[in-house]
DNA sequence: AGGGTGACGGAGT
DNA sequence: AACTCCGCCACCC
């Protein structure tokens, strides 16, 4: 079932599509994932598209054509549902394609960004601002 | 039709 | 650095 409204619809499909640009064995957030679709405050409605990602291959998009495995929250934790095993499940998928999770003391499931994070540096915002990159960086992602 | 929940993240304490 | 609050809004009672 699609959602309500044309503009939740739109919303999603913007998500999916996003999401679909993750390279493989790469990860990134989904307050990132906000920030590429121009909604920099609505990293939890990303959550909730993902959560609802349908199953029918029949439609545009699907658990198979978007992976929606390679979105975890800003803390490098793939966020924990009410069902363990989602995040269990979702672990997995990651490491099949070559991720490395690891498991903190309390159970969570980490991944480094330093060596999996997909963080592009141009967002659509910056383009319709006029923003271009600089080489003359401050920040220091590698590692 | 109204209120609670939650695959988040940032600001404040 | 850890914790609480709060904005966000689609979904589910």
């Amino acid at each position: 079932m699609p959602p309500r409204t044309p503009e939740a619809q739109a919303f999603f499909h913007a998500v999916y599509a996003a999401v679909q640009e993750i390279p493989e064995g790469k990860v990134t957030t989904y307050g990132h994932i906000a920030k590429l679709i121009g909604t920099p405050q609505r990293p939890r409605q990303v959550g909730t598209a993902l959560k609802h990602l349908p199953a029918d291959t029949s439609l545009r998009y699907h658990h198979d054509n978007v992976p929606w495995q390679r979105v975890i929250n800003g803390k490098g934790i793939i966020s924990p549902r009410s069902q363990p095993e989602g995040a269990r499940n979702q672990a997995a998928s990651l490491q099949a394609e070559g991720v490395v999770v690891t498991t903190g003391a309390l159970g969570e499931l980490m991944v480094d960004f330093a060596e999996f994070g997909w963080f592009p540096r141009l967002l659509p915002s910056d383009e319709e601002a006029g923003v271009v990159p600089d080489d003359s960086n401050d920040d220091e992602e590698s590692g």
